[in-house]
DNA sequence: CGCCTTCTTGACTGTACGGTCAAGTACGGT
DNA sequence: ACCGTACTTGACCGTACAGTCAAGAAGGCG
């Protein structure tokens, strides 16, 4: 939906996005109703298509948007890296950061990992972290800083203890200090640095 | 729902349980109607309530056989192991293994986790397995194999790392050999075995 | 075979939902 | 103030859904 939108429009549109996502992640997409968000907002239900043609299109808007973010904010935390670790180290925590800052977000996301209507652009947007990340490791295997090993099984690996820590920060199971961070991230290099025999 | 069933109810209910096992895995729980589900197996509605309460009774009745399945399949895999680090090894291989297995099994307790009105069974059960992972972590500091540090955080970064690789195997993205599978008990045990300064 | 118990059918019920759109209101510019 | 455009309302629509239950069929046993 291409729709020109004035100000005052932008901020309703926003507020729609913003009321939607903290509702969706706490109930559910599917057992959230478009009627449940416009109530939520005191407006009308034709304000919500006025807006987005389908409750889907909502929810795609705020993939998009999520998925943006977090990219923004992995590149400016690499920026002055200077070695191939160093990048992966930076890249790990940003992510880490990102996810336990925006709970709603990230619990989205992988919600539509999962679900068939939405899974092809999250997994797009998947592949292409993944990707650089392999790119870095790749970097410090030839540099000599970690024995050699398929880059993007490593970067994979990474992403799942990011996530599942996530989720346990989210749940509430575990805090979100630097200890544990800390904790992340050297498990993730010692990992990558490792090798079975 | 505690009927006494015949030889023949047992065989009707174990193919409801499998039928919806299958079509809420690939279509999600929410979007699978109970008429789909009937329908699937021929049968009439009345069929499905009469051996459960409820979608919701289903879906539960399905996670706790899995679950109660991967534990059984943990614990035989450990007989016979001699140290805390073999242990934790056949421990984390066997979990990989269950779960490209069960491929529908995983993915449904996966979603369990994340809704709010079946992560508290699912959630108990993931605490037992990280309770006794976080065991033999713990064994394996006592016995000097390992550095110290919180076991049950390093067992919940091991389980993050299994989680993610077995999406991708049903993703078909990552091979289900045994060499991924090695890769990513080397990893863990990489993981566990280093530490941050 | 008759009887009793265990299933089985599927029409029905009430509720909920996503989405539509004619009529109306608010806003912004001249 | 007027006009045109951008929103906004909420009744309505058709569809879908979970769950109910009276009537019937099937199975098992004596």
């Amino acid at each position: 939906m291409d729709r020109k939108l004035t100000q005052r429009g932008e901020e309703r549109r926003n507020q729609l996005l913003a009321f939607a996502t903290s509702r969706f992640a706490q109930k559910g997409f599917h057992p959230t109703s478009v009627a449940e968000i416009v109530e939520g907002i005191g407006v009308g239900k034709g304000v919500f298509y006025w807006y987005f043609d389908s409750k889907e299109a909502l929810l795609q808007a705020i993939l998009v948007d999520a998925q943006r973010d977090l990219r923004r904010r992995q590149r400016s935390a690499m920026v002055g890296a200077e070695t191939p670790m160093e990048r992966i180290e930076r890249g790990v925590r940003a992510s880490i950061q990102w996810s336990v800052e925006h709970p709603e977000h990230f619990r989205l996301v992988q919600f539509a990992a999962s679900d068939e209507r939405f899974s092809q652009g999250v997994h797009k947007g998947q592949q292409v972290a993944v990707r650089d990340a392999a790119a870095h490791i790749d970097d410090a295997m030839a540099a000599g800083e970690i024995p050699k090993a398929d880059p993007e099984l490593l970067a994979q690996m990474m992403i799942g203890v990011h996530t599942h820590l996530v989720h346990l920060i989210h749940q509430g199971l575990v805090e979100s200090t630097s200890e544990v961070i800390d904790a992340a991230v050297g498990f993730c290099i010692h990992g990558i640095s490792g090798r079975t025999s």
